[in-house]
DNA sequence: CTAGGGTTAG
């Protein structure tokens, strides 16, 4: 059954459970709540809504499992005020699980004093307030920039019985680096009270680079080493992202290169990433050697980066780019890739400046997509230009 | 056997 959720195999969830009934197995609980929770998560919450009612006719109830599972659907995909009605309906007292499922809706939409009036009932009820609780609303709290009360609330857990772990220590280091002060982020990280994770590392990598801390990073890549943390795609895509989204895609590149070595594989985003850096570094050979060299399948932001690449050497030498644009096209197709309407519009442009109205018209009329206005203006461009 | 706090990117 989970597998076939997973899948998003509904229909056949529906005949499994059908079967079972056949075979004298009637499905219990647990069959319905692995089914409503996958439907839940995937914001099928009137489905789901529905396989509730079904249960009675098979002798089951609703539980802790299936409200916590309806409670947390609701403050995702709807409002929150109906996760907490429902809160209200359970008719017995519901727990940790579903609480916090409330609570997280109500961090999410800032809803402070709630949350406050929630936790407080929490205690009144004699209810477990612990860790996973705290570190909820913690992270909520960085992630809107209320990083102060995050430390906060660090500090009065204390009282509930509760200890700081890393994955809170990870919440306010990049709640300080992205909504205060990468220094105050540094602080805590090199004053932690438990041993730092590989996403501690990588928080805190991403602060320093975007801070353009590039020393800092190096050396704090090196100490991930030395602390035997392994290194992951995470750490990699941060570091070449933020390499070429500030202009350094040789050290992206550099860094790209490495990868293999730590046993990770890029995947098609930094491959898009780069191809996009190296164009706009007017790299474009590079760019299309490395789509060319790429060992997973290319996809159409890769390619249209490497179009980008092909259309600005363009303009800029009036050499025989538009050629091996064209030829990227093709290739794409070849692939089975639609080139979308900006690479069209790109190319349209391209064959205009180059007054070659023929190709223009050719291209526009030949598109596999619907055409916009920017690729008719440059088509209506290319035919003012050749007279 | 089911639920629950923390990473990246075009």
């Amino acid at each position: 059954m989970k597998g076939l959720c997973r899948d998003e195999r509904w229909e056949d969830a529906g005949a499994l459970i059908a079967e079972m009934v056949r075979k004298d197995c009637p499905p219990d609980e647990v069959t319905f709540n692995t089914v409503i929770s996958y439907l839940c998560h995937r914001g099928l919450v009137d489905c789901a809504m529905e396989v509730v009612e079904q249960m009675p006719k098979y002798g089951c109830k609703p539980d802790n499992f299936t409200n916590s599972a309806l409670v947390n659907a609701f403050s995702e995909h709807r409002c929150v005020d109906d996760a907490l009605e429902l809160l209200r309906t359970i008719p017995w007292k519901p727990n940790t699980v579903c609480y916090r499922s409330v609570l997280k809706g109500l961090c999410r939409a800032d809803r402070w004093e709630d949350v406050g009036k929630l936790v407080a009932e929490m205690i009144r009820n004699q209810m477990n307030l612990d860790e996973v609780t705290f570190g909820l609303i913690i992270d909520c709290l960085c992630q809107k920039g209320l990083v102060d009360y995050g430390a906060e609330v660090l500090g009065e857990m204390t009282k509930f019985g509760c200890s700081p772990d890393i994955i809170m220590y990870n919440s306010l280091i990049n709640g300080f680096s992205e909504n205060g002060s990468v220094d105050d982020a540094l602080e805590l990280f090199k004053n932690l009270s438990c041993k730092r994770n590989v996403v501690t590392y990588n928080y805190m990598l991403k602060g320093l680079c975007r801070a353009e801390r590039w020393e800092d990073a190096g050396k704090l890549v090196a100490e991930m080493v030395k602390d035997e943390c392994l290194l992951n795609e995470v750490t990699f895509s941060t570091l070449i992202s933020y390499l070429c989204q500030k202009g350094f895609v040789e050290c992206a590149i550099e860094v790209f290169e490495k990868m293999p070595k730590y046993n990770c594989m890029p995947n098609v985003i930094i491959y898009s990433t780069l191809i996009n850096g190296l164009s706009e570094q007017e790299c474009v050979d590079d760019a299309l050697k490395l789509l060319n060299d790429m060992p997973c399948k290319a996809d159409t932001i890769c390619y249209s980066a490497a179009l980008k690449g092909l259309c600005r050497a363009e303009r800029r030498e009036d050499a025989g780019f538009l050629e091996s644009a064209t030829e990227v096209c093709e290739l794409m197709l070849k692939y089975e890739y639609m080139p979308n309407v900006f690479i069209y519009s790109s190319l349209i442009n391209g064959f205009a400046e180059q007054n070659r109205a023929e190709d223009t018209l050719k291209l526009l009329r030949n598109m596999q997509c619907e055409p916009d206005t920017i690729c008719y203006s440059a088509a209506l461009k290319g035919l003012c230009r050749a007279k």
